[in-house]
DNA sequence: GCCGTTTTCGGCCCGACTGTTTTCAGTCG
């Protein structure tokens, strides 16, 4: 059982205790735990061990036991008792915005509405306009929600709306009443996915930058404007928020909306035990407080004028948006120890790209140009293996060819080399799909699995161990498979792939297309912390796309590397001598 | 249900917008 799965049932224990009209801070004790569980950056196995269990911040004794419950024996009573209570559909009606607990109890307890048909039948009735705090309007918006639905599943790559984020915020910086204007939310943090931007700006015109961001051609609808709050839905169909706030307050509310929520949370705590109150405005003396616990404090109110005051004033070095998920990133700045992440700039080359010899659209001379243009000092070519026939893989006499034409290539560049390499295929039974001889003969070998997904764990852990237990494999790509929001991982053990990747001297990659964003994020302090070399890939199948390692940078820093961490942040000069290390034997 | 720099009780982030109200509840972030 994965992690996913024990959030997603800690979040429907929720769902239905509110529904049930529980006390509304056990109510967020499971949400909490739900957020805990999936950030949990340490092994699955320790999800069966109580102890483990209770020392993951958020998860005490109660929710300990039912977490081990739930995986040692594949449900959990109480969560299957409390599910039972209610018609087995009602959780899909929160999938509704405007949707909440209160209004659904109604809906279900006045209308006996308990799914989406149901609610779409009683909303064509005119049934649902006729409840106590409902109304025609709403009414109308849930009818609307229903019907667009399917249309927008709600969450979105971050690589499929990055241009169209980048475009208003650039044309709300161009606005000359704009005084600082900044994308805040899980974009800022980047996040995988996102659910919506939040754009902040400080103005002393509020009504005219207002104005101008309804109005931009971006937007395809108006969800919600007021003075201070507009809500619009761009044309990718991503809602799009926009905060105005005046200068003084902009630190506060770019802090705010940054999040994440649970970050938010101990900054706020943190900043009322020096009693002072905190909000996405400003920061002021905390109320006399009925409690004893903080009316003596009476500090000084800090000067904020920028983020980095705010988190000085609060004793704590300044936390980079990226580790703001409440996993550790407080203990280390308030020890001065968070790393200094790595940066775009640091970049000297990658190794992960495709050319018309496969399935890619640009050719050897043309995607060499390309990673010049961007400033790289070397690129490696790793087309397809003759196993991905979809791809068209390369058989041995082809690569041989490709192999002979970049080292005639090279001889014409200065200050910069092609690699050639090959993303070799990991055969069913973790074999590779190229003999060794003629690995031997590139500068380097990505291993990757293409095919046979539904093997059990075991099966496909060992089957990757077993290849990258190949000297002659240089780098494990995209190591779960996944394409966010369409296919999941495969099933595989990546602690224990991180163990052999670190026994072996393998890197592993996080392969920087939006869609893959592979190795996950959440598994690098913990790679790191096995010793685990990073390699920072675009897997390009043309050259556009290699300006998504911009993707793969924002993964390595919400993973908390540094330059020191990733391999291709090497000069051209030092990055060939690594090359060999695997392969020598020197590891 | 979790948590602890006054720790085993008594708190638990909080403001904006909308729609349905006539002073506020529900939802959202």
């Amino acid at each position: 059982m994965d992690k996913a799965t024990i959030a997603d049932v800690l979040d429907k224990i929720a769902t239905l205790l509110e529904l049930k009209g529980e006390n509304p801070f056990k109510i967020r004790a499971y949400t909490n735990a739900a957020r805990s569980i999936e950030t949990f950056g340490g092994n699955l196995g320790d999800l069966k061990d109580e102890e483990a269990l209770e020392k993951i911040p958020g998860i005490g004794k109660a929710i300990a036991a039912k977490i081990k419950e739930l995986v040692e024996t594949g449900s959990l009573r109480f969560f299957e008792d409390l599910r039972s209570e209610f018609p087995a559909e009602i959780l899909e009606l929160f999938s509704l915005s405007g949707l909440g607990a209160k209004k659904v109890k109604s809906l279900y307890e006045q209308l006996g509405v308990s799914s989406i048909a149901q609610l779409q039948t009683a909303c064509e009735a005119g049934r649902v306009a006729e409840l106590p705090g409902f109304g025609k309007t709403t009414q109308e918006k849930l009818s609307t929600a229903i019907a667009e639905r399917t249309k927008h599943a709600g969450s979105f790559q971050l690589g499929s709306i990055a241009a169209e984020a980048e475009t208003l915020q650039d044309d709300l910086r161009a606005h000359s009443e704009a005084l600082h204007v900044c994308i805040a939310g899980s974009y800022r943090r980047r996040k995988e996915i996102v659910r919506d931007l939040d754009f902040i700006v400080a103005t002393s015109a509020p009504a005219e930058i207002t104005a101008m961001f309804v109005q931009h051609p971006l937007v395809a609808s108006i969800i919600a404007q007021g003075p201070t709050k507009s809500s619009v839905r761009l044309r990718s169909g991503i809602q799009c928020d926009l905060r105005v706030v005046s200068a003084t307050e902009y630190p506060f509310a770019l802090n705010y909306f940054t999040g994440s929520k649970e970050h938010n949370i101990v900054v706020r705590n943190r900043a009322l035990q020096r009693g002072w109150t905190l909000n996405e405005y400003r920061i002021a003396p905390a109320p006399p407080a009925a409690d004893s616990k903080r009316k003596k404090v009476s500090s000084k109110i800090p000067a904020v004028r920028e983020e980095a005051d705010l988190y000085r004033a609060l004793d704590l070095d300044y936390i980079p948006p990226e580790l703001r998920e409440n996993c550790g990133e407080f203990e280390a700045a308030a020890a001065k120890t968070l790393p200094r992440l790595i940066e775009a700039e640091n970049l000297r080359g990658t190794f992960h790209c495709h050319t018309t010899a496969s399935d890619g659209h640009n050719s050897l001379e043309e995607m060499a140009a390309a990673a010049q243009a961007l400033g790289l000092q070397y690129l490696g070519i790793a087309d397809h293996s003759r196993s991905s026939i979809q791809a068209r893989g390369l058989d041995a006499a082809r690569l041989r060819t490709q192999i002979a034409a970049i080292r005639k290539l090279n001889r014409e560049f200065e200050n910069f080399r092609l690699f050639a390499g090959v993303e070799c295929d990991i055969l069913r039974n973790g074999a590779l799909d190229f003999e060794d001889e003629i690995l031997a003969e590139l500068d380097y070998v990505i291993a990757s699995v293409h095919s046979v997904f539904t093997l059990s764990e075991s099966e496909m852990t060992e089957r990757i161990i077993r290849a990258i237990s190949n000297p002659l494999v240089t780098m494990l790509a995209h190591p779960t498979g996944r394409l966010l929001l369409k296919r999941d991982p495969y099933a595989v053990d990546i602690p224990a792939v991180i163990e052999a990747a670190a026994a072996t001297g393998t890197w592993i990659e996080i392969n920087a297309a939006p869609k893959r964003l592979d190795l996950d994020w959440r598994w690098w302090p913990l790679a790191k912390e096995k010793g685990v070399k990073c390699v920072i890939n675009p897997d390009a199948h043309r050259i556009e796309r290699l300006q998504e390692l911009w993707f793969g940078i924002g993964v390595a820093r919400k993973g908390w590397l540094t330059k020191a961490d990733v391999m291709n942040c090497l000069p051209l000069g030092k990055i060939e001598a690594e090359l060999g290390k695997k392969r020598g034997g020197e590891q």
